[in-house]
DNA sequence: TTTAAAGAATGACTTAAGTCATTTAGAGTG
DNA sequence: CACTCTAAATGACTTAAGTCATTCTTTAAA
């Protein structure tokens, strides 16, 4: 029972030496290549794959929307996405189409056959690197993310309050202060984050403390 | 060259049948188990360990707690996460905290050894199970749950608006409407979620629709 | 035609938010 | 002791937010 492998990729070459690269494991089995998602989605159709090793970045339609596609209609299929970029945008999106991996592309042969098969296997699989942007993304940092507005214990305590919902009086109440000294205290975190009202704090607050 | 294993778990049972599971194995050392969080962080400083299997629910000092540990002071150290639950809260926290993998207990012994190379060759590896957690904690079908309140297309966009931090005259500015009618639209918002202020409506929808 | 129903607007009103100058009190430093 | 720094508080003020009753359409239904 050998893992049928599709190459989706938009350069020739990478598909001709990924396939000399797989064919050398005798387990897979590299049943076809793509140039795009399209592509890919037609060949599934007609044939039988276990595993799709996906680029990212192909004309006409690209790893992302091959992702969606293919997992829409073939469930079981797994999906890698294969490339040399590592962009948060991408990441994300891929994974909530579906993706079952996400490796760089400079990685050693036999490194991806080991991949390719603990995903046949039915687990997800992420490559160091785009893990640690994932632990990112999942919000992380804050604080040193923070220190760098000099903000204090105590005005990170309101952002909380604030991103909570609770107003100054309910926060004053928490804390311990006046609601005068809330007031003032929020007018220095807006003036330190350069933001306008409690609503944009607790929007900054919530997507992990970075701006815009 | 063979990987050190440390396994971590309050019932003994569990880490003597590890113990020899992992043993048949000639790659794998395991060179030593710990009870708790607090014991396996004691271990690591006086022994050379690789990968660490990791129970998430332990007494006096947890799976979560005991990965941020030993991460924060040996952060070369892998944990695989293992355990029985399948916990929202748990999954993200351990992968703040640096953990590098994240299996269900459930899983047979020539899997685990597999996961155990894999996370220590360098990649991330979430179980299949665990891996859709991830998917809908970084996506979240917001529009049936709005729905749900009965929330027009309009005041959506009006809340999504508000989410990104804008007045209501710019509010109104971007949608055509006057200053007035927006804060009506808002008010209806406001009672269909049972909400208190724009601050209140921006949390709400940036945590993906989830009310509490 | 009458009658609703729904979207947008207006004006008057109340209140929470945010700004700012100033004051007070404690803690540390020279 | 005088000096400085900081945290907390106050009061007066401006403005954005939110509520509510009412009006004016337009569209659809009876």
């Amino acid at each position: 029972m050998s893992i049928n492998v599709l190459v989706v990729d938009d350069d020739k070459i990478v598909r001709d030496s990924m396939k000399i690269i797989l064919s050398m494991d005798g387990d897979i089995n590299v049943v076809g290549t793509s140039s795009n998602g399209d592509e890919a989605f037609e060949f599934c159709r007609h044939n039988r794959v276990d595993v799709a090793l996906m680029d990212i970045r192909m004309p006409v339609c690209d790893g992302v929307l091959g992702t969606k596609k293919i997992k829409e209609t073939f469930p079981s299929i797994k999906i890698i996405i294969l490339t040399t970029f590592n962009d948060d945008e991408y990441i994300v999106r891929a994974l909530k189409n579906g993706a079952s991996g996400y490796l760089l592309k400079n990685i050693s042969p036999d490194k991806i056959i080991k991949d390719i098969k603990a995903v046949h296997s039915g687990n997800m699989l992420i490559h160091s690197d785009v893990a640690k942007k994932i632990g990112e993304l999942l919000s992380l940092e804050k604080k040193d993310n923070y220190s760098a507005y000099n903000l204090k214990n105590n005005e990170i305590k309101i952002m909380q309050l604030i991103s909570d919902g609770y107003t100054n009086k309910e926060i004053a109440g928490k804390m311990f202060l006046s609601e005068g000294t809330v007031k003032n205290k929020i007018s220095d975190i807006l003036r330190k984050l350069n933001l306008r009202d409690r609503t944009q704090i607790a929007i900054y607050y919530l997507k992990g403390g970075k701006l815009k």
